[in-house]
Order: C-alpha cells, then sequence, then structure tokens
RNA sequence: GGAGAAAUGGCAGAGUGGUCGAAUGCACCGGUCUUGAAAACCGGCGAGGGUCACACCUCCGGGGGUUCGAAUCCCUCUUUCUCCGCCA
C-alpha cells in the first residue's frame, strides 16, 4: 500500500512511473490525496467537539463534587448534543477511511526507474546470461518422460489420493527433493541468512498483511472451518513476522530463509504448458527475505540476485535473468528481477526464481518500522526472493543433465544425495 | 473438548467509575561526579492522528454496550495459564 503523504508530494512523478505498467493513475491518485485531505478535515472537526466534551465531563465532576448538582445537570444536557455530533462525525470518518484505503489497496507500487516500460512478458529485458545449452541426444526426453521412466516422480499417484498438480515424489527423486531443500538453506544460512520453520496456515491478517488478501484470494487454498489460508509461499508468514513492529535501526538488516511447501489453486490454468512440473497446487520452495534501511534496499537487492546466480552457477545450470517491465511486474514490487533456467527437452525457459523489492509497500500495510536516528519511526524496506523453487529446479535438472543411460547429479548435490546417478 | 483464572508501557507490576496515558521497579538514553568504569544523584523515556510548531484527539488484548465521564461495570471474540479429557 502506498503512502498517501508521498502520493501528494510526489503526485506527478507517482503518475508517470506508474504508466509504465499501463496505468492511467492520475484519476486514482487524485481522489487518494482528495479523500485525505477530506478525511483530515473531518478528523480535525471531531477532535475539536471531543476536546469540549471532554471538559464538559470533567466540569460535571467537578460540579458533582462541589454539590453543584442543578448545574450539573444542565450541562448533561450538553454533553449528549455534542454526542450526538461525534457519533454523526465518527460515521463520517470512518466512511472516508474506509474509501481512502480500498482505493489505495487497488494502486500497485510504483515502478523503479530502471524498471522498463512494456505490457507483457516479451518485453521483459534480459540482462544476464549464463552457461551453455547442453547438447542432448536425438531421443532427449522432457522431465515428466523421464520421471516416468525412471520411476522418480509419480504424478497419477498424486492424481488418485488428492487431485492433479499433486505429484509423489518417490525413492531417488524424493531424496533428490530433500537434498536440494537442504543443500539450499545451506547456501543461504552461510551467506548469514537465519533457518527459520515457519507455519504452514496463516490468519486472515496475514493474508493482509502482505497483500493476498483481499484481491487475490482465489489463489489460495481456504479452511473455511477455521478461517486460515494454506500458504501460497514463505513471504506471507515470514513477512508477517513482522507485522505491528518497530525495529531498532542498529537491527537492520534482517535476513531470513527458510522452506516451506507451498500451495495455490492455479485454477484455470491447464494445457501444455503445465504438464509435469511445470505448474503444481502444491510444491516446495526455499524463499529468502530481508528487512533492510531504505537506503540499503537496492544494495540488498543486488546482494540477493548475486547469491541465486551463486547458487545456480554451482548447480551447472543454463540460466538467465530478466528485469520485468511494467505490465509484468508483481503489484506490490517496485523491481524484479526473475531467473529462469532453461529446459533444454521443451525449448523454452522455466521460472525458477524472482527476486524483488517492495520499497516501503508492504512495510506500510504491515506497520513495520524502525526508529531513525532522529527518533522517528520511519517505514523499512522489504525485499524477498526465492532461492530456489524446487520443481523447475528439478526440471531443469532431469532434463539437462539426462544422459543415455540416465540422469547424472550435479556434483555439488552428491554429498546430500549420497548417489550420483539415477537409472 | 470440559472447568476455572488472567490479558495494563521493552519487561515486571500498581491501579475497580472522575483531574489516569496510567504509580513504582528494572531496562534504555542524556547529564553531573570519576583518570576511566561502576555506584550515587538529576533529567528523559510507548504508539497513531493532527499542527510550521503548540494545542488537541485516539489507544490499558480485539469488537460492541452502559454512563455526563470507563483501564476500572456489562456483552462478545481472541489469546495465555492451571486442572481434567484426548493425543503425535
Amino acid at each position: 500500500m502506498l503512502q498517501v503523504a508521498y502520493l501528494r508530494d510526489h503526485k506527478e512523478e507517482a503518475i508517470a512511473q506508474l504508466a509504465k505498467r499501463n496505468i492511467e493513475a492520475r484519476e486514482m491518485v487524485d481522489n487518494a490525496i482528495s479523500l485525505d485531505e477530506e478525511r483530515r478535515i473531518t478528523q480535525t472537526e471531531l477532535d475539536s467537539i471531543k476536546a469540549e466534551a471532554n471538559k464538559i465531563s470533567k466540569d460535571i465532576g467537578g460540579l458533582f463534587k462541589s454539590g453543584a448538582i442543578d448545574k450539573a445537570n444542565a450541562l448533561k444536557a450538553k454533553s449528549a448534543d455534542l454526542k450526538e455530533t461525534i457519533k454523526q462525525l465518527e460515521n463520517r470518518l470512518n466512511t472516508t477511511k474506509q474509501d481512502l484505503e480500498n482505493l489505495l489497496y487497488k494502486i500497485p507500487n510504483i515502478p523503479h526507474e530502471l524498471v522498463p516500460a512494456g505490457n507483457t512478458e516479451d518485453d521483459n529485458e534480459v540482462v544476464f546470461e549464463h552457461g551453455d545449452i547442453p547438447k542432448l541426444p536425438g531421443d532427449a526426453l522432457p522431465h515428466w518422460e523421464l520421471a516416468k521412466k525412471y520411476d522418480i516422480i509419480d504424478f497419477e499417484l498424486g492424481n488418485k489420493i488428492t487431485g492433479s498438480g499433486f505429484p509423489v515424489y518417490k525413492g531417488k527423486g524424493a531424496k533428490l527433493q530433500r537434498a536440494l531443500i537442504t543443500y539450499f538453506l545451506d547456501k543461504n544460512t552461510e551467506a548469514g541468512y537465519t533457518e527459520y520453520q515457519l507455519p504452514h496456515l496463516v490468519n486472515e491478517a496475514s493474508g493482509f498483511g502482505t497483500g493476498q488478501l483481499p484481491d487475490k484470494e482465489g489463489q489460495m487454498y481456504h479452511v473455511s472451518e477455521d478461517n486460515l489460508y494454506l500458504i501460497p509461499t514463505a513471504e506471507v508468514p515470514a513477512t508477517n513476522i513482522f507485522r505491528d513492529t518497530i525495529l531498532n535501526e542498529t537491527d537492520l538488516p534482517l535476513k531470513l530463509t527458510g522452506y516451506t511447501p507451498c500451495f495455490r489453486r492455479e485454477a484455470g490454468s491447464y494445457g501444455a504448458h503445465v504438464r509435469g512440473l511445470n505448474r503444481l497446487h502444491q510444491f516446495d520452495k526455499v524463499e529468502i527475505l530481508r528487512i533492510e534501511h531504505p537506503n540499503q534496499s537496492y544494495e540488498a537487492l543486488k546482494d540477493m540476485v548475486e547469491h541465486v546466480k551463486g547458487i545456480l552457477n554451482e548447480l551447472k545450470l543454463p540460466y538467465r535473468i530478466l528485469r520485468l517491465c511494467g505490465g509484468d511486474l508483481g503489484f506490490t514490487s517496485a523491481l524484479t528481477y526473475d531467473f529462469e533456467v532453461f529446459s533444454t527437452a521443451q525449448n523454452r525457459w522455466l521460472e525458477i526464481s524472482s527476486v524483488s523489492n517492495f520499497e516501503t509497500f508492504q512495510a506500510n500495510r504491515l506497520k513495520l518500522r524502525f526508529k531513525n536516528k532522529d527518533a522517528k519511526n520511519e517505514l523499512c524496506h522489504t525485499l524477498n526472493g526465492s532461492s530456489l523453487a524446487l520443481p523447475r529446479v528439478l526440471a531443469g535438472i532431469l532434463e539437462n543433465y539426462q544422459t543415455e543411460d540416465g540422469i547424472a547429479i550435479p556434483e555439488v548435490l552428491i554429498p546430500y544425495t549420497g548417489f550420483s546417478h539415477i537409472n
């Protein structure tokens, strides 16, 4: 959620930057500013009437004590009038506040100046490429066929137990999965991220805190009996650790990592592009998250990108990094870098990580602040990224490491798997 | 799941209808003293809104109510603790 004060002070700039998302924001911004003004006027009026009412109540107390009952009763009548006015003003104030908030929920984050204009993923900017695309034998198979051939992932069994999009990993497949999780977590903790194990269900307030609610409600599985939501990403529980928090400046930066399964309804997405591991309802992901001082956050973003690069270099997977264009940029993000690994057998790029700086957008809604040098509370910047999403990394490994007689295991993973081939 | 108790500032802990945003202690920050530190003493020390700055308003787990006036009374929800039951 953007800050109204910012919109007021940087109106034209905000509108111009939002245009990169192909949004004509002028009307919304104008409305927000005028609703805020109305809010302040009403608030001031209400405050002064309340001040008067408070004073009267105190006077009544004094009059009762000194025995001036008649005078006290006369004041009571006056107080009743004020109460009526207070009620009306409060209603008006609440409506205005609600309108303002609803409007602010609809305005996405202001893109960073580096964000290229553009409509679709085709307009994303490739900023880095690494690794040669391996020459595979002519009969190279996509990962879902390899998974079947070597009996390491059973999609049909998942259908039986739950439904489509809930694969069953078994044998060396399960072990490889566990090895990847441990390897990622180890890399992250080595880089100074503190490991967390987080709840996989969150309450409504947490959903609002990170912006999944109210708009993207349909993305999450909802347990209505207890009004809880299955997490679509560890970002939700991890970021909500800091809801309603005031940190000391010296606490910054905070670096967290955690592994969780992720649950996404993905309603309406079916077809060739979602085969195999490409898109699932349940998948595993290791997340990194940072809480940063505002003037450090872009340095931190760079650092996170380098960190993810380091992991992919070690895994020796061909990948590229994209700077997302305005049209593809997530609602809450100011600047996002996507990592894609090349799926050789499918001949397409698969997104395996997304690293974003949200600046104060999340922090504002979360009320996550730090006390600055002037002892004033200031909003923190939040950043997060995947390091990494498991299924597509797994798909990348299976496809790119396939040989005539099986699948090789990337060298860095062998200490974790305990085997060097799947065959 | 059943019965009972509780929820107050960073922590501990007073406060049961009026001048209480809230005693006191600890922690923390600044100062005096000291070669330095500790101790002692003095001062400061929650958040949000609002203002150029004050004033002022709101907040004692959340929501609602009674009252001229609520941390204090009533209703409700949530959470925690104790006991019982169940259980990995």
